[in-house]
DNA sequence: GCCGGTTACCTTTTT
DNA sequence: GGTAACCGGC
């Protein structure tokens, strides 16, 4: 990553952007009325031309506010705009920025009446929007007789996957869930209710938050118009990830001004599976005509070896823009691919590797460890808890989707959200001898109110219940009596909720913990809404030994990640674990090319994410239970690949009782 | 009728 | 560690 800093007048500023920047990142930076897309290899210098773009636009006046700059995560708006702050000044923290789902989140709140929610809407997240289809699917009697009927799990990514492809349950059933399509009417019913459920409970799923902005300007011209003319220059990073709805989103807000720039690299799209398509990439120049198209081909992150390897890796795909990245650093050590007897002896190995490296010199935090899947990295999780390596993991394990968590977060959902039948159910189900059926006759008999969790303390229930839900209606009280703020609600909360915690978990000690790290969280707010739609939009995805992380603290410690939260950033060393063919690519994938195809290019963002060393590892010989059968050999990325660009060594199987 | 405990089975990636 | 079907007890 090219370094940058200073603050000097705007002449000098001017002149000092175009020096540190090769011609084509200036161009794109100097570019102005228009359309553009740049195609920007790994490691090309990206974030910086994005945010020289931002320090340039804001330094020759444009209000910063009128800057739309649209990323892939939060952090990565926030880490731009900070950069360009220190490039410039503090203006550039005024710039709008952030994902496409907080983004139409900020829009549709101002509009929710034209959508059809008079009382605004509550924002649910995966979890909820799959214990809504459960409800939906009991209650239709789905549930028991029909053998393999899907989960809800599985009716939602069907739902999800129509949602974002543009396409009908029908097109997703017989495309990519043909076992199912015996089932397609009653899954197609379900749908219905559930699109209903919605709309009745004022709930507004991800997949919502994109298509209903979509409909909003698309519907409303006056609106679309208003809104478009208010943004004067728009700007997307990882375009190849975005989907139809997005690339929708991106023409119609653009009516006004016609000035968008899109950034990406079609060979690190890994999001198709959610809807993404890097064909959105390719039909840019067609959408926006006369567009202009710049390539970013210098690489200044990785050494030679490496990316001769990592040009082999996607060289091979199957369709994509030919490009071929190229570096000053021509020194460094050739990438190696590493097997080992077992996943006991991968981890050890992985260990031994680090503290050698951490002895030569390379800090903890300049290495990481990478893998397909969440949870390929229990193991080397506890080895490296025995040698007292401190990590932090990203990805995988959702924080906010424990049950603890969405348990106290439901107790606060119903103070602004009376209507969330979700997390009635859930709070009435934690007390003792109610369940289902008393939740549902409870809900009923409140839902008809307008007053919310008022409703329950004021009514009078038969006392087998009434007993049960005393406690709770207390609770509710002293909220209502009270001003709380949020901090202090999550406290009153935690004090309630403590008891049924220690009956639920028999690890309640760890889970209490967690909590307090969420009242934590909580101190930051001003407003209950802003923060339970902060946990919904952006929740926290960093752990340490699965405890919530609370503050973004410098510190000298390795990363476990996986690939898909790795993008975009970057390592000295790379340990790329379970290489193994059938765990990556995922043995779900090996059957259809474009999945596969998927999973190639997610081999080359994880490989790219190298600076200097990349080692590639895999256990042999394990057997795969899901899967019922053998994996004994390397990643097919890897194949065919000569000795002097990949070198081989074997740890087979070596006493790895080495003192420490 | 309803709640709650038990058992067998599967587990990609994320806003 | 989570889900869903099943069973026993109140």
């Amino acid at each position: 990553m090219q370094q940058i800093s200073f603050k000097e007048d705007s002449t000098k500023n001017r002149i000092s952007l175009e020096a540190m920047l090769n011609p084509s990142q200036w161009e794109a930076v100097a570019f102005r009325e228009g359309s553009i897309l740049v195609i920007a290899g790994a490691g090309s210098g990206k974030t910086l031309t994005l945010t020289c773009r931002v320090a340039s636009l804001v330094n020759e006046g444009i209000l910063p506010r009128s800057i739309l700059l649209l990323t892939f995560t939060r952090k990565a708006a926030q880490e731009m705009l900070r950069r360009a702050t220190d490039l410039l000044d503090n203006r550039c923290e005024k710039v709008s920025g952030g994902t496409f789902h907080s983004f139409a989140n900020t829009i549709l709140r101002q509009y929710a009446a034209e959508m059809g929610f008079p009382n605004g809407y509550a924002i649910i997240d995966r979890t909820d929007a799959e214990d809504l289809i459960g409800m939906i699917r009991k209650e239709m009697n789905f549930s028991s007789k029909i053998r393999s009927f899907p989960t809800k799990k599985t009716l939602m990514d069907i739902f999800s996957r129509a949602a974002n492809k543009v396409l009908s349950i029908e097109d997703i059933v017989f495309m990519e869930y043909v076992h199912f399509s015996s089932d397609i009417e009653t899954i197609a019913r379900i749908h219905r209710e559930y699109r209903s459920r919605k709309i009745l409970h004022g709930f507004v799923d991800y997949d919502d938050l994109l298509i209903d902005l979509r409909n909003l300007l698309y519907e409303h011209a006056e609106i679309c118009d208003k809104i478009s003319l208010s943004y004067q220059y728009i700007m997307v990073d990882e375009y190849q990830d975005t989907n139809k709805i997005q690339a929708e989103i991106l023409y119609l807000l653009s009516t006004a001004n016609k000035n968008v720039m899109v950034v990406g690299d079609d060979s690190q799209s890994i999001y198709a599976f959610r809807g993404a398509n890097f064909k959105n990439i390719m039909e840019f120049p067609k959408v926006f005509p006369a567009a202009k198209i710049i390539r970013l081909e210098e690489n200044y992150r990785s050494v030679q070896p490496i990316l001769t390897l990592t040009n082999m890796i996607i060289d091979r795909a199957v369709e994509k823009y030919s490009k071929r990245l190229f570096t000053q650093k021509k020194e460094g050590s050739t990438p190696i691919l590493i097997n080992t007897a077992d996943e006991k002896n991968q981890s050890l190995f992985v260990v031994q590797t680090i503290y050698e490296l951490n002895k030569r010199g390379i800090p903890f935090n300049d290495m990481a460890i990478l893998f397909r899947a969440g949870f390929h990295s229990f193991d080397l999780e506890i080895e490296l808890g025995r040698e007292g390596i401190s990590f932090k993991k990203v990805g995988g394990f959702k924080f906010m989707e424990s049950a603890h968590i969405k348990d106290v977060l439901a107790h606060l959902r119903v103070l602004s959200h009376p209507h969330d039948r979700l997390s009635w159910y859930r709070i009435l189900s934690l007390i003792d001898n109610i369940g289902p059926q008393k939740a549902h006759m409870i809900y009923e008999r409140i839902a008809g109110e307008q007053a919310g969790y008022l409703s329950l303390v004021n009514n009078k229930f038969p006392s087998h219940i009434e007993k049960h839900i005393d406690r709770l209606k207390q609770f509710f009280m002293l909220l209502h009596t009270k001003n709380l703020s949020v901090c202090e609600l999550g406290e009153a909360v935690l004090k309630y909720y403590t008891p049924a915690l220690k009956k639920k978990f028999d690890d309640y000690p760890k889970r209490a913990k967690d909590l307090e790290q969420l009242v934590v969280i909580m101190e930051r707010y001003q407003s209950l809404v802003a923060f339970l739609t902060d946990m919904a939009l952006e929740p926290p995805n960093t752990s340490s030994e699965n405890r919530l992380e609370t503050d973004v603290s410098t510190d000298d410690r390795l990363t476990l990640s996986t690939i898909h939260s790795a993008k975009g950033l970057e390592w000295h060393s790379i340990f790329i674990i379970w290489a193994l063919d059938g765990r990556f690519p995922s043995i779900h994938a090996i059957d259809n090319e474009a999945s596969l195809e998927e999973e190639r290019r997610l081999m080359y963002v994880a490989a790219t994410r190298a600076k200097e060393n990349l080692f590639f590892i895999y256990p042999q010989d394990i057997y795969d239970r899901s899967a019922g059968m053998r994996l004994s050999r390397p990643t097919r990325f890897l194949d065919d690949i000569p000795d002097e660009i990949l070198e081989k060594r074997s740890e087979g199987i070596r006493d790895w009782s080495y003192d420490i």
